[in-house]
DNA sequence: GGGTAAATTAACCATATGGTTAAATACGAC
DNA sequence: GTCGTATTTAACCATATGGTTAATTTACCC
């Protein structure tokens, strides 16, 4: 069965599309209203506003009010959460590479073996 | 403008559904056929292929041929691209804590005008 | 209160995603 | 060639995603 995270799930949805990757670098240096994040991404306010609820729901960013103005500021902890992920598949592919040369040299001695299913 | 990133989208979407982050767990154990990968995953074959056909899109996965399987590799590449992004993202954050101060004397002093545009 | 600016919500639309079942393909074994 | 197994393709469907414009909300200013 499959191990189902919906936080990974949101989190690795929310920086598959180029405008929120674009908003959150924006982020990384510092605070910004709606309309600033908008600014450089050619398209209307709404959908900006959209963006901001799928970065919101995985936590990637959180809202203030000042004014008639919701300033965004970046969250780290999901940033971790998908570096975490990421760096443990690594790690496995990693560890399993350095299995490969005993492996390779159980093939080297097993010369009559002819078991030929996948490799 | 968005600096625009195919590369980015398709890693990052890829890595947003739980199917295909348990497939690719199961291929850091090493090669499996599309069998294999489905056994765990509640869901039919053709739903299996479709997401193997998203991570080969990404570039995530490899396929080859043995007879009539089709086994399929991890590729470490595009989690490196990934994980890079993300740290890119995380050292501006952190540079950006460094900063922290001044940017709360900023704020401070755009408290008490009444204009208090952001920036 | 009325005007203006920032942002969101509503309504809508096109396309993508994620799943299904049934049919087709690819390949080894007989 | 026929049979059986592994996988893919085709056709279809429901829902999600990403965008739009128009209307609404929120808050400051006069």
């Amino acid at each position: 069965m499959v191990k189902y995270d919906d936080e990974l799930d949101a989190i690795f949805m929310a920086l598959s599309h180029p405008a929120r990757r674009a908003m959150l670098a924006r982020l990384g240096e510092g605070e910004a209203t709606v309309g600033e994040l908008a600014q450089p991404l050619d398209m209307s306010l709404p959908a900006v506003t959209k963006h901001l609820k799928v970065m919101e729901k995985a936590r990637l960013i959180s809202r203030s009010r000042n004014a008639q103005w919701r300033p965004c500021r970046r969250e780290e902890a999901p940033l971790i959460t998908a570096s975490i992920w990421i760096e443990e598949q690594r790690k496995v592919w990693e560890s399993r590479l350095d299995r490969l040369e005993d492996y390779l040299h159980v093939m080297e001695q097993e010369e009559g073996s002819n078991d030929g299913q996948a490799r």
